[in-house]
DNA sequence: ATGCCTTGCGGAGCAAGA
């Protein structure tokens, strides 16, 4: 079972090259972040005929989330619990083939650290424990996957004495992560890659895609039951060098059947 | 030292991203 995630920055731009990496990967499932775009508006025709169902939870102009599946879905969560008045399209989650739980979530960017946005930021991060936590009694295996907007160590960072004091770096927001990893969870990159320098984002800006001035922020973190399943993960970074690219590029991993 | 790109919105520049 191949799973991916993907920040695509606008699924109406990027529509082409998400067809061109479904046809040459054939992920089970795609999750993806930062649509832009309105449910109404989400590409599922076209989707349809590449062979995926797709659920969007999506908004104007920011944000939106989605899952691409050709297994069968069923939504179990359309906004992150714990907070009644949050409705920024960050979180989606859905019972894939009846026995994996996939969510698919957009972090909050936090900066600049130490404002309103970065507080936001922390407290969406304290609802994704609780609710990793709960999702580990529910006896699935458990796949949180997007854009955390969290770089987990400085091997992860191009520049880290840069970026210290940036919010994907911040020692809270790292704090938050490795908690998460404390109730049991992995980043599935890492169990297979451990060297510095592998990175999911590159700005448009400044010749960073070139000159590999990237960060790793793009995760897929897998419960224990999920965990014990893992055959392989990477970094596709070849979408990243084509023509009207994402800044992110899709990451994977690739679990067992069950017996 | 964020604003050297990109996108959305809306119909010119500004907000947001990371």
């Amino acid at each position: 079972m191949l799973i991916a995630t993907w920040n695509v920055n606008s699924i109406r731009v990027r529509l082409p090259r998400v067809l061109d990496w479904l046809r040459e990967m054939v992920p089970d499932a795609l999750l993806l972040q930062e649509t832009r775009t309105p449910d109404e508006f989400f590409p599922q025709r076209e989707l349809q005929n590449m062979g995926y169902q797709s659920l969007s939870h999506g908004e104007k102009s920011y944000n939106g989330v989605a899952i691409l599946s050709r297994l069968p879905m069923e939504v179990t969560e359309l906004y992150l619990p714990g907070a009644e008045d949050d409705k920024q399209a960050r979180y989606l989650e859905v019972l894939l083939d009846g026995n994996v739980r996939i969510a698919s979530l957009y972090l909050p960017n936090g900066n600049p650290s130490g404002s309103e946005k970065f507080a936001y930021k922390i407290n969406w991060m304290t609802r994704l424990y609780e609710h990793a936590r709960a999702l580990l009694q529910t006896g699935h295996a458990v796949i949180l996957g997007g854009d955390y907007n969290v770089c987990p160590t400085d091997d992860d960072v191009y520049a880290p004495e840069q970026w210290a004091d940036n919010a994907l770096c911040r020692f809270e927001a790292r704090k938050a992560f490795q908690d998460i990893l404390l109730l049991g969870y992995c980043d599935a990159f890492r169990v297979f890659h451990r060297t510095p320098g592998e990175y999911t984002f590159w700005s448009y800006q400044g010749g960073a895609w070139s000159h590999n001035m990237g960060l790793r922020i793009d995760h897929l973190l897998l419960s224990p039951k999920a965990a014990e399943r893992l055959e392989d993960s990477g970094i596709d970074k070849r979408p990243r060098g084509r023509a009207r690219a994402s800044d992110h590029a899709p990451v994977w991993c690739r679990l067992r059947e069950i017996l």
